[in-house]
DNA sequence: CCTTCAAGTTATAGCATATTACATTAGTGC
DNA sequence: GCACTAATGTAATATGCTATAACTTGAAGG
């Protein structure tokens, strides 16, 4: 059932919900091509309005990307929320890198949608976008599972969450393959998976009653 | 001096050298916005050519940016490299993660040249490009001036040149503030740098003659 | 019924990429 | 010196995208 038939009648003037209907077909465009194969023109072209028709429900092509993001935001947290659920003999935090990994590669142009464009970097701090990504975050904390405490957990997340990230960025780009080892990605993950586990539990360890300020000194 | 002044004689119908023009003033232009501000258009204007002559130079706006996005690793592997170069009570790693860092974050619009965007995924193995990248890595591999053999050193490398990508992408997508934490991008990246040295040690240790296949196991 | 408003439409302006055909200059062989 | 040729520039133009302006349609409420 192509989308552009939800709506409300079959011969109307008004297309019923045209802005859900771009943002499902932006993202199916994002998903080949990236940020930049999102054309507001081809879109209304493929839902069958004209080409002014989307000004209706966004300012312009940013505010378009902005929730077409958000969107990509939740599903992949959907994606995370699933790998770190069902139980395994795996470790959550190997279950969630190996998956942001696979998300990254296989629908990779979603993840450049989310992580490599411009947009992000100018969403608001209240704004769907910001909240969706903030959301997304969250599960990395959760599936660290550790026994530390806030700040030590955090600063922990955010090492792995970055790294992951970096490993993503770079295999898309050809800048992990080639090399001299023949290691895969995925072993580079879960090697990231041990890296973090370790350095953690030295951490905790180091730290002990005082006040966590650094690992090292 | 303006650089389209540095043509061969003031009132000639060419130009001179337009290609490095080309290349030196889009480089420009990236600095501020990034490389969807990179357009032939407006650099032709800028240098006082018609609007078709960049294209005598390069194919399409792909090869210039290809072009561009090499000449912008060669000055971030200067960077890097001088980084390395004079001595401190620092490590080499750790000066060259806080240069990536500054890197990343001052000139942003190049860093997201060189990582956030399609042409770098698009170069072939032996082009300048992939070479121009390649070179920047060894860099990283020559700061980690660890005991480590080949593949392990590889290895770590990787991992800290992915979690440093990591870490300035993040921070310029506003993913890194607002947390609970209030930890600096600088010591978040001097916390990468110790847990790959920590890593890197226990790997060593209880790898030792074996193959090094895994750390963990 | 008829007013009103959200959500469409056509028409158009402006900017960018890229191609084609033509013009000019620099360098080379004679 | 001079003609030829290749490199490098120009003008004109086609195509595609974003965005705005002014007009039209249809559904919903008083």
């Amino acid at each position: 059932m192509p989308p552009q038939l939800a709506r409300k009648s079959l011969n109307t003037y008004h297309h019923g919900d045209l802005r859900d209907a771009l943002v499902q077909a932006a993202l199916r465009e994002a998903e080949q091509g990236g940020p930049e194969a999102i054309s507001i023109k081809a879109l209304a072209k493929k839902l069958g309005v004209s080409q002014p028709a989307p000004y209706r429900h966004f300012a312009d092509r940013e505010a378009l990307l902005a929730a077409v993001t958000a969107e990509a935001f939740r599903q992949f947290s959907a994606v995370l929320r699933e790998s770190i659920r069902k139980p395994s003999r795996r470790s959550k935090l190997s279950r969630l890198a190996q998956a942001t990994l696979a998300f990254g590669l296989r629908r990779n142009g979603t993840y450049r949608l989310m992580f490599a464009s411009r947009i992000m970097a100018c969403a608001s701090k209240g704004s769907e976008l910001h909240n969706a990504a903030t959301e997304t975050f969250g599960l990395v904390l959760e599936a660290l599972e550790a026994p530390a405490v806030g700040l030590l957990r955090e600063r922990h997340a955010l090492k792995i969450w970055a790294a992951l990230h970096g490993v993503v960025m770079l295999a898309e780009q050809g800048l992990l393959t080639g090399q001299v080892a023949n290691i895969t990605r995925e072993e580079l993950v879960e090697d990231i998976v041990e890296q973090t586990k370790l350095a953690l539990s030295v951490a905790i360890k180091g730290a002990g009653g005082r006040g966590a300020r650094r690992a090292s000194t």
